[in-house]
DNA sequence: TACAGTCGGGG
DNA sequence: GTGTACGACTGTA
């Protein structure tokens, strides 16, 4: 027997052996090791079909073992009767539920569909880079026992030696042609041209084998780049040892288009290793936003593995939370089948509205004004009042109910979120922990945010509308608490929204005056609230389609710090082009230094002069064509557009050089002098200055300076707005 | 004018 | 294999 202390770098099911896990000793070894695993889960229904199931079970070649037991459904009163069945490895377990799941459809199945990754967190107390120590048999790699020294939920975890090595192809595959492989291992750098086949493949797989690297980050790895690596492989018949379990393919996931959030989102195809972790940039959200400590943080809270962490929507991070949660209490873990959505019904409508509270802002420019904003607010009430689809509906101070699922879930991930942003706070930028907080601390902020979300989600596990409903109801109440303790104290309430109140009270300006507010409003409340910061002014942004309407989400302002906030305009959004972004951020700066409407007034010129300069540069056309690209996203197939708009015009000039997108993903594009009046970004051929409508760009600059500068123009129309034609 | 299409969140 | 809202805004017919 053998004892070695480790971090578990991957975890994977195995035909033969059973569980595979990857360690990362103390001692540097990379440690291969397998476990059987046994997997057990249940199913219920009328005593005449569990029968009936049971001697079908007997029958069939695979072997289980059956039993009887009762659980507990969260959604039903009395336990429920189950029929158990074990099978001796994950392998078994997959193929036999889905003959069985097929064969007796009218079932319910319990703890049939839980990652594997889970089932070990919750027998064993593992998770991506836990700290363990490990007995196994030196013989046979076989484990004996694990005991992890590691919890998620510290703050501050020994890390991980981890070797991580960047590998991406010298220029954007989708716009240009790469001419090189960059390889980069801590500060070195290689660069093998991608042109020299057999000298790339041995150059590659040196590089693999003395490096060895535990992380292989890339930039289209997924979409691009390994696809490509793998299919020179195998022309040059040359070895390249992505994985580490050499003798395993590699997995791939196909590319897909879902719903979301009310749109189309595109996922590219995936490529899993075995071994090693191949997480691609281009390819993850969380990635992208959080970076590579941001994916360890999530995958140790999750409990997902890391490739799969680095993929997944955060509605997939909080529902293996809640898995887990519910394992370990020994809640049944109901089949998520995909079942059609069911069409909406009156009341479900009715019930939509009610969501967050949103007020009717102030129109205008406001100076002194605070912003007040309730920490993680959703959040932090379905844990306050115990809200959760098994718990009775709650009064506002909470219940005497033992904890329900959701703030069980909750509680810990809300708790480090804040001890993280409170360290934060006092945390010099070049402490070694500050990035990592950082980063846990946004990545965290999604798995809340998703939470609430998935309470009301008929096809969630663990959802239920009531739950969601009474999270809004108090979100509602305590907003119009606020604004009630807010007016007791003397302020003007300019603006609500959902979460985040805007006050204003003469003599008040310095953000230390705020405090007995939001003390008070706390004690009211039971929720934390906390000062977002105070605009030297704010301007709220009437409807463009009737001034005399307040819009709740259309303002800007800038806060005494120096720093700006945007909402709404076209800065904010992704189909504007950098350029006119730019311009309105520029604007934004110079009026940011501005305490009053009078110092504002006096430098309105400078604005102008400053619009008028860009345009001068678009008309030169010495705007760089870069700057002028336009992003949005395609929804639908081309036959499904009625009038193509010019995304869609884009996407058929690509179409015709071969080059496709799928609905979800966006296309870059320019407004030009043409008949489709676009020119796609990506194509063979590239567009030249002259080709720019500076007709339609004029435009949009002219729109976005106004958005920004109208609310201090008194008694002016806006003069520059006016419909873009094409052309 | 009616209809069709896109975006928003946070950091 | 995970939020099919909803309102503002813009372009096209």
């Amino acid at each position: 027997m053998t004892s070695v202390v480790g971090w578990l770098l991957d975890l994977y099911a195995d035909e033969r052996e059973g569980v595979v896990l990857w360690w990362i000793a103390k001692d540097g070894q990379r440690l291969r090791l397998h476990q059987s695993f046994e997997v057990k889960f249940s199913a219920s229904g009328s005593p005449d079909r569990l029968r009936a199931a049971w001697r079908w079970l007997k029958n069939q070649p695979i072997p289980v073992q059956l039993g009887r037991d009762q659980g507990r459904d969260l959604f039903i009163h009395d336990p429920v009767t189950l029929l158990t069945i074990q099978s001796s490895s994950p392998t078994d377990h997959h193929r036999l539920f889905s003959l069985f799941s097929k064969e007796f459809p009218d079932l319910d199945y319990y703890d049939a569909d839980v990652e594997l990754s889970i089932r070990h967190a919750a027998k064993y107390g593992t998770f991506p880079l836990a700290c363990c120590s490990v007995d196994y048999n030196p013989d046979n790699m076989e484990i004996r026992n694990i005991e992890p020294l590691d919890s998620a939920w510290s703050l501050d975890p020994s890390p991980p030696p981890l070797r991580v090595m960047t590998l991406e192809p010298d220029l954007d595959p989708l716009h240009e042609i790469p001419e090189n492989v960059v390889v980069s291992i801590e500060k070195k750098q290689y660069l093998f041209p991608l042109s020299a086949k057999r000298p790339l493949m041995i150059n590659l797989q040196a590089v693999l084998r003395r490096y060895d690297p535990d992380i292989l980050l890339t930039n289209w790895g997924d979409t691009w780049l390994l696809p490509l690596l793998l299919k020179i492989s195998r022309e040059t018949h040359l070895p390249l040892s992505l994985n580490r379990d050499t003798w395993r393919g590699i997995l791939h996931k196909k590319d897909k288009s879902y719903f979301s959030y009310g749109q189309i989102v595109y996922k590219g195809e995936q490529l899993h290793l075995f071994g090693r972790c191949h997480l691609d940039m281009s390819n993850s959200f969380l990635l992208r936003d959080c970076g590579l400590d941001g994916v360890l943080e999530t995958a140790r809270v999750t409990t997902l593995p890391l490739q799969m962490t680095a993929r997944t929507s955060p509605g997939t991070g909080i529902s293996s939370m809640q898995t887990l949660v519910a394992i370990r209490n020994s809640i049944l873990v109901p089949w998520h089948k995909q079942q059609a959505e069911r069409l909406k019904t009156a009341l479900d409508l009715l019930h939509d509205d009610q969501g967050g509270m949103i007020y009717q802002p102030i129109t205008g420019v406001h100076t002194h004004v605070g912003e007040i904003d309730f920490v993680s607010m959703y959040p932090s009430i379905m844990v306050r009042c115990n809200i959760s689809p098994e718990t009775p509906a709650p009064t506002f101070l909470g219940s005497d109910y033992p904890p329900g699922l959701i703030p069980l879930t909750l509680k810990p991930l809300l708790e480090k979120r804040v001890e993280m942003k409170r360290a934060l706070g006092k945390m010099a930028h070049w402490d070694p922990r500050y990035d990592r907080y950082s980063a846990a601390s946004s990545a965290y902020k999604a798995l809340l945010v998703t939470c609430f979300g998935y309470l009301g989600y008929r096809n969630a596990r663990f959802g239920r509308i009531e739950s969601h409903e009474a999270v809004t109801k108090w979100g509602r109440e305590a907003l119009l608490m606020a604004k009630e303790t807010a007016e007791d104290m003397g302020y003007e309430v300019l603006h609500m929204y959902v979460d985040g109140l805007w006050i204003k009270k003469e003599g008040v300006s310095q953000p230390d005056q705020f405090a007995p507010l939001l003390d008070e409003i706390s004690s009211r409340t039971g929720l934390p609230i906390s000062l977002d910061g105070v605009y030297n002014w704010v301007a709220f942004l009437p409807s463009k389609r009737d001034p005399r309407i307040p819009v709740p989400n259309r303002y800007f302002g800038c806060f005494q710090d120096g720093s700006i906030k945007i909402r709404g305009v076209e800065a904010r959004r992704r189909d504007t082009a950098p350029f006119i972004k730019e311009t309105q951020l520029e604007l934004l700066d110079l009026l940011s230094g501005c305490t009053s409407p009078e110092q504002i007034q006096q430098l309105l010129p400078n604005a102008e002069n400053l619009v008028e300069k860009k345009a001068l540069q678009l008309r030169k056309r010495q705007v760089p064509l870069d700057q002028l690209v336009v992003r949005q996203r395609i929804s639908r197939d081309l036959s499904g557009y009625k009038s193509p708009p010019p995304a869609a015009r884009a996407l058929k000039q690509l179409n015709s050089v071969g080059k496709t997108k799928k609905p979800g993903q966006s296309i870059k594009f320019l407004f030009v002098n043409s008949k489709d009046g676009v020119f796609a970004w990506d194509l063979p051929y590239k567009a030249s200055p002259e080709m720019i409508s500076v007709i339609v760009y004029e435009k949009l600059l002219r729109r976005a300076a106004n958005s920004i500068l109208s609310p201090f123009i008194k008694n002016t129309l806006p003069l520059f707005d006016s419909p873009i034609s094409r052309k």
